[in-house]
DNA sequence: GTGAAAGCGCTAACAA
DNA sequence: TTGTTAGCGCTTTCAC
């Protein structure tokens, strides 16, 4: 069944037809009557390739992520597909694992499929320094379609960055901490994100204004699971320190099993929070302060930007920086 | 840049340069060559809509799931998106929630995308009862295209079911919380779906062949919330139970929640068993014993079988049932 | 081994 | 208000 069929059956031009389908005023009630009618009892739909060569476009968005079964990933794409969806698109995804490798060709092959924008959500897309190259890709990508990245930044022509302020919210915790007569705190992170970074700095900013030294035993890099993080934990047995600051929440509850193991009592003798306020948090025991990063805000700006860039308009604003917030919790004292 | 700009570049008709891309042997590596040098030039990729068009596929699976946030099926996706593209197919996705309208119209959208076959995630996509036309959309999408349904069953023609062995997975707890001398098992679940009608007959099942009753009030719905679970089990002070059969990890933890709060103790007082094996079950303290539906042998099964349909392959198994596994954890003295 | 040309189903500019 | 028609970029016979 295509346009032709339903144009002869109804004895009208495929343009009409077409019309019909599209929506478009230009029809005479009664033509629209007896076309929608031949329509529904044939159950046709247009063909979508058709419908592409001629527009060049799929109203289709490329969602991108390291990996979405992740959780805070999995929930932003959620949002996003949400939010696209009530707007008339459609998400086609990619999972691209952490290689630089993978995340070039992950984006090209969402490219070659003629999306009319490109989402990238994590850090993990994000420069890793000043004046570095590791992000070109994503710049060629700006070339052809708009690109949103969600928690990574990236300057860049058409491409438009949403991030929570994750150097203050790292600062805001370390210096909590600090006020609570913490001296040795811990930071436990993952990766060298863009994320990863910029709570680096806050941790940083915070012990330097406070005018403590910045210890580079007292940063410490694990694997995002919780037994992985307590058993190195407990290996390292000379590191000493009396609160940590944790990445993310998984990180977090690392810690938290730790504590059990070697009967640390929380938050008495070792303050932690984490990073994300993701469900784990509520999940552990005792529950995890947490600094919340507004995945939800962050997603539905970003939506709300691509949205107003596809639909042309140009002042929108490349660099969306979002306050996070302390969720607090059992697992701190302060 | 398109066919046409090559060819002409290159001095080849279009049909050359086709034949070229799409790596058909009857070009001359010469010609080849030259060819290839030009594209790699131009950065030149292959319309897909007119690729589409005329083959009328565009090697793309539509997923559809109720909510890509929730980790069971962020999981399955993840896993079902790496083995699809490792075969050459790309991923559009589509989150329906659980409203049958929004399933029926995901599925017709899915669809009118052209895509080569369908994916369902999660057992609401299924059956409600015997004989029952709840799902009547997914026998009429698998008229269009293969359908695959992971923890769901739906009979019918084009229709390939992957799930777990639920029943056996909860007679199986329950059998063995019997055979530890609990008497007042609480069932405790989110939903009335394929997978929870399973757990809800091995639960009885077991029941009854121990000659105990089954009990109404011991039958315990609540939504997929910590806090939510926690607080509706403190309200309702009369229910008494020995032991809780959780559907899922989540509402399992909500139960340790409980207990905590009611100064319970694991698993002397109170045995709990989730099910999913989830992140959760190690994060939560203490830890949970938990049954493992084994999404992964579940999704790579879906996918082979997949690809073999696509392929024309005849003989590919419609229904495929995996056994479940209970990991044994600190929430159980079995 | 290569090229010419006929679709694939739709949109939109133009004519009527 | 409706119809005619020229693309959109590619694949695929069918000749050569």
């Amino acid at each position: 069944m295509n346009i032709y069929d339903i144009a002869e059956i109804a004895g009208v031009s495929i343009a009409t037809v077409s019309r019909v389908v599209n929506g478009s005023p230009n029809v005479s009630e009664k033509t629209r009557q007896k076309v929608m009618a031949v329509i529904e009892k044939s159950n046709y739909t247009p063909n979508i390739f058709a419908r592409g060569l001629g527009l060049d476009s799929m109203k289709t968005i490329g969602i991108l992520c390291p990996d979405i079964s992740d959780a805070y990933m999995s929930e932003a794409v959620s949002i996003l597909e949400k939010g696209l969806h009530n707007h008339g698109y459609d998400c086609i995804l990619g999972c691209s694992g952490d290689e630089r490798e993978m995340k070039v060709y992950h984006t090209e092959l969402l490219l070659s499929k003629r999306i009319d924008a490109l989402i990238m959500v994590g850090s993990a897309y994000a420069e890793k320094g000043e004046g570095c190259l590791e992000a070109e890709y994503v710049r060629q990508a700006a070339e052809k379609v708009p690109v949103f990245l969600i928690n990574g930044y990236v300057e860049g022509e058409n491409i438009y960055c949403f991030y929570g302020d994750d150097r203050q919210g790292a600062y805001d915790v370390t210096a909590a901490l600090i006020r609570r007569g913490k001296r040795r705190i811990l930071f436990l992170s993952d990766s060298h994100t863009f994320s990863a970074r910029q709570k680096m700095e806050g941790y940083e900013a915070a012990l330097s204004e406070a005018g403590y030294p910045i210890l580079g035993d007292l940063k410490f890099y694990a694997r995002k699971q919780v037994q992985y993080v307590k058993e190195m934990l407990l290996m390292h047995k000379t590191l000493e320190f009396d609160s940590v600051f944790a990445c993310n929440d998984t990180l977090a509850v690392g810690v938290l099993k730790y504590a059990k193991a070697k009967g640390i009592k929380i938050p008495e003798d070792l303050s932690v929070t984490g990073y994300n306020n993701s469900k784990m948090a509520v999940c552990c025991e005792p529950e995890l302060t947490s600094v919340d990063n507004k995945v939800e805000i962050l997603c539905n700006k970003a939506v709300d930007g691509l949205i107003r860039v596809l639909e042309g308009e140009k002042d929108v604003r490349q660099d969306n920086k979002i306050v996070c917030e302390i969720v607090k919790r059992c697992t701190t004292d302060f």
